[in-house]
DNA sequence: ATAGGGTTAG
């Protein structure tokens, strides 16, 4: 009934997005993806459907020991009447049961009922230790997991090979890799208890999660010649890390790789190389490696499908996504929080956040769906829109759910303040979400930063900006590029170039923008011929002008009325590839009306329009 | 009974 619902649902919605579609062509002018082909879809109609779904109740299933445990009240339930029990159940039932929370993620809950366990005197074992820990490590309090291992010496209890692995990741998560990497190494030297398959992937995907794919490789390799071979989770975390990098080639090689030692692939490593190629725009290469895998009888499940559903709509075809999400429970595939959350993103993008509200209020008639990254989307949607107050009502009915607004929620109403210009707002939010335990980040400061330089408060940004440096903050290019072109708007061109040229101490590079945002600040000032010197300049350093580059420095010379120098520029342009964006064709087409361009130049700015 | 891999937001 519900599935019916639901297609009706999209089958309006469908009717309802495709007028707005044929509205809106220009949205789509810049896509990247290929135009969608209805064919595409069609292996999934002769594909045999998936296997159906298993209709054994609880009642089959076999009669184990442990209740099973859906949520955290039942686990609080369970576990007080196990203590009550006399004789008192095994230590091994209470570890059944903190693992099942454990596996719910309700780490916290798990750390309660350990502590209730140590009250009423229960043994502990290495089983419930290993799962404290690993609690302790997944709440980013390592400090608690290392105490835990204390109690194993205290205890006589050894730690084994799941013990280190988990405080390996536990080192990992908080960033920690030198500890993760000696603790490693102290487990190969000592000899009793060496790293297995498990130990080793865990310290990959902590590679990995730095973006450090070399050091991923390399350990790869270590274990091809050692005893401790690499399985299928190794190959999908590098696999997954490579395509997130978009090295796309590189993680089809070592798929190939994979495949000639015999390993097959699964439906992860086809979600992880189909989620490389959508972030490429190879769509083409989406629809191979998606008939691939079906032809080799791995079904695309949810996560696939979500890939597919947010490459469309980050592309703006809201429409084609709600196909997908059509197939999807077609093949009884349910659509989770995440499909919704990326169709109401796409919408966001379009502009259409009826439509988002829409998906939103699906979500919520639907039970507890919606969680803390559907109300961002949703915020920012609203943001984008400079419909503060519903983005504020919002963030406001987060609480009444019992969500929690994070840092991005934050961040998002941040940069909606300061892009609205109610920057006192800015300041407020700024205390709260600090006195709410959220800790600001770099893009905090870089949202912070945005808002006082657009709104003319130069001095305040550059107050603050003194107050990330002495805070030893991380501070990165983003940061540098608001600040400079804050500068550069407000014709300090000056205090933008000591800026600029004090990057390199700070053992930063410019990145195009920098110079982009520079080239712009010297056009504003006149100072065109030392603008062109940066454009050579940046190639020569290796940072490529892109079409931005060139239709700012283009736009810089017209306006400075050296129109037979832009012209030349126009030419350049043209030959690497790029064409004039809007407001540099306005500019041309003025020009042009005025009679001020040399009619034998014609024909090359046709082109470049 | 304990440890590792894929999807969404700023």
């Amino acid at each position: 009934m519900l599935k019916m619902m639901m297609r009706n649902i999209a089958a309006a919605s469908f009717y309802c997005s495709s007028r707005r579609w044929r509205g809106m062509p220009w949205l789509h002018s810049n896509s990247t993806l290929v135009v969608f082909d209805n064919n595409y879809f069609a292996f999934f109609h002769s594909q045999p459907s998936k296997p159906i779904k298993s209709t054994r109740t609880k009642l089959d299933q076999p009669v184990r020991d442990s209740p099973k445990i859906t949520n955290v009240e039942d686990a609080f339930n369970v576990f007080d009447k196990m203590l009550q029990m006399r004789p008192r159940p095994s230590v091994v039932l209470f570890t059944q049961i903190l693992g099942q929370v454990a596996k719910l993620k309700h780490y916290s809950a798990v750390i309660s009922l350990y502590n209730q366990m140590g009250v009423s005197r229960i043994g502990h074992d290495v089983y419930i230790l290993t799962i404290v820990i690993n609690c302790y490590c997944h709440l980013n309090q390592m400090g608690f997991g290392l105490s835990v291992l204390g109690k194993f010496f205290k205890l006589g209890l050894e730690p084994n090979v799941f013990t280190f692995t988990t405080l390996i990741n536990g080192f990992l998560l908080e960033n920690r890799v030198v500890q993760a990497v000696e603790l490693f190494n102290k487990m190969i030297k000592a000899g009793n208890c060496q790293p297995d398959v498990f130990t080793f992937s865990t310290l990959i995907k902590g590679f990995c999660m730095r973006g450090d794919n070399r050091a991923a490789i390399q350990l790869l390799r270590k274990m091809e010649e050692g005893v401790c071979k690499p399985d299928l989770v190794v190959y999908n975390t590098i696999i997954d890390s490579l395509c997130k990098d978009t090295l796309v080639d590189d993680a089809l090689n070592l798929f190939s790789e994979m495949m000639c030692k015999g390993i097959s692939p699964n439906v992860i490593t086809y979600t992880s190389l189909m989620n490389g190629v959508c972030k490429l725009g190879e769509w083409k290469e989406a629809t191979r490696l998606l008939n691939e895998m079906v032809s080799k009888n791995i079904f695309p499940d949810v996560f696939t499908f979500n890939v597919l559903v947010d490459t469309l709509c980050k592309e703006g075809m809201v429409v084609e996504a709600e196909g997908v999400v059509e197939m999807m429970i077609q093949r009884d595939i349910d659509p989770d929080t995440v499909t919704y959350n990326s169709l109401m993103d796409g919408c966001c993008l379009r502009g259409e956040i009826g439509k988002a509200q829409n998906v939103f209020e699906l979500m919520l008639s639907k039970g507890s769906m919606v969680n803390v990254f559907s109300y961002n989307t949703l915020i920012n949607g609203y943001c984008k829109l400079k419909k503060i107050d519903e983005a504020v009502m919002l963030f406001l009915d987060m609480s009444h759910k019992g969500l929690v607004a994070n840092t991005v929620t934050y961040n998002t109403l941040l940069d909606g303040f300061g892009k609205a210009g109610r920057i006192q707002d800015t300041h407020k939010l700024f205390s709260e979400m600090q006195a709410c335990g959220q800790l600001p980040n770099v893009r905090t400061y870089s949202i912070l930063l945005d808002g006082l330089c657009t709104n003319r408060q130069l001095s305040r940004a550059m107050q603050l900006f003194g107050e990330m440096e002495a805070k030893k903050l991380d501070i990165d290019i983003v940061i540098y590029n608001i600040l400079i072109e804050g500068l550069c708007i407000a014709g300090k061109i000056e205090s933008a170039r000591d800026l600029f040229c004090g990057l390199s101490s700070k053992g930063l590079r410019p990145d195009v923008k920098t110079y982009t945002i520079m080239i712009n600040g010297l056009c504003i000032a006149g100072l065109t011929s030392e603008a062109e010197k940066f454009l050579i300049q940046m190639e020569e350093k290796g940072c490529f002008p892109d079409g931005c580059t060139y239709n700012t420095i283009i736009r810089g010379f017209i306006h400075n009325k050296q129109t037979s120098r832009a012209m030349v520029l126009i030419r350049t342009m043209v030959e690497k590839g790029f064409s004039a964006d809007a407001s540099t064709t306005e500019l041309i087409v003025n020009l042009l009306s005025k009679d001020e361009v040399d009619p034998a130049l014609l024909p090359l700015i046709k082109k470049s329009l």
